[in-house]
DNA sequence: AGAAAGATAACTTAGTCATGGTATCCTCAT
DNA sequence: ATGAGGATACCATGACTAAGTTATCTTTCT
């Protein structure tokens, strides 16, 4: 078996440097090519030849961001495997990087042999990621799945109210909308609190998003 | 470290009983309660005493079936970590018991070292699957890509404040969790309302949540 | 050096909200 | 038929929120 062809793409000259020294000293890994940013990644991807199997990619780039260079390298080049590579583990950039086409996603404080692993791993078809980052793909994944969960025990006219209020609706508003007087939404509300368990609009909105009652 | 305490929940005798016979027999993990079906896990988990570290959780099994098995037990004992078992692969089955709560995902044809090194990545916060199903996860979660509409560029100390409202916290609240006096609260609340154009918190918990700004 | 933007803070006032208690009417299941 | 639960409605009050205006102090960019 051949070895793994990977690209790097990092803007500190030390670690690109040493991240190539690495892999190019380990059996099974050939680098041939480094980029300082992302314009140059896509500048050579357009030349087949180019193309190597694995992307290792730094997220905070000057330029073009790792992310939007995600999108580019996957549309020049589908079949590669991109690797992510971040200080951050923050869920807007973990998210981010996922959805645009990222395979992997490593903290930069790996080790080389963890590095190594992934690698391996990606070229596997694997998607190797920190725990913490599979914890949140995972908690992320189950918040966009539909709840069928019936929510704790609401009567349906509680139910609308709640709706109404998630809806940014004031009282007045509620009780016009639902044909009810303001005394009757405020009854409502009132047992959607205790059912809740909470004290105010904006708690009961939050719960209810979270919870997926509406 | 003491080690590891783990629940079995399995119809098959014999697999159930070889299963236990290896955990107890590698140093770290403990084995002592196996269930035939998931309502005697789920009576037992209502004894605090009773309740595992790990679950090992047939997927397919009589009565209550494993993935209502893992909600049940999953608010029962909200901390308890469990693994999947189960001969299939299929889209329907992995993504509803992750959606179910799981914490992993094995296949029953996975060797004993493997189960056993799921064990110990899932006890430590990690999500073990194969890396079919990881792939399968990560690409059914770019399908739902909803947008990250870059955030109606609220200012960092905004963020904050629409973050503590989104947790249900008042006015008052917020001064002091940031440190910060109610007029200044008031002051930031003001600014977030122009930007997101809205009139109210319950409303601008609502908007928060549906556009994922926090 | 000066402009622009952000964070901080104060004061005010009309209006809304949270929460208490109480009561009528209807429906459904005991 | 009788009671329980749900929907409707009213009254009252103290606390909180929304929105307007103004001002000081940094930091950052020009």
């Amino acid at each position: 078996m051949s070895d793994i062809s990977i690209a790097i793409v990092e803007d500190h000259a030390d670690m690109r440097i040493s991240l190539q020294l690495i892999l190019n000293g380990t059996p099974g890994f050939t680098c041939e090519s480094c980029y300082e940013q992302c314009e140059d990644l896509l500048e050579a991807l357009k030349d087949e030849e180019n193309v190597p199997q694995v992307i290792l990619m730094d997220i905070g780039l000057p330029g073009i961001s790792g992310i939007e260079g995600v999108r580019r390298a996957k549309r020049l080049a589908p079949e590669v495997k991109i690797l992510m590579q971040t200080i951050y583990e923050d869920d807007a950039n973990v998210f981010e990087a996922i959805c645009a086409g990222a395979d992997g996603y490593l903290l930069k404080n790996s080790s080389p042999i963890q590095i190594l692993q992934a690698i391996e791993q990606v070229e596997a078809g694997g998607v190797p990621m920190t725990p913490t980052i599979a914890r949140k793909v995972i908690a992320m994944f189950r918040d966009f799945a539909p709840r069928t969960e019936k929510c704790e025990d609401l009567t349906p006219r509680e139910h609308d109210v709640l709706q109404a209020l998630v809806e940014g609706l004031g009282y007045k508003q509620i009780a016009q909308k639902l044909f009810i007087s303001l005394d009757t939404v405020r009854n409502h509300i009132r047992h959607i609190y205790e059912k809740l368990k909470v004290h105010s609009k904006s708690e009961a909105v939050a719960k209810a998003l979270k919870r997926r009652l509406v």
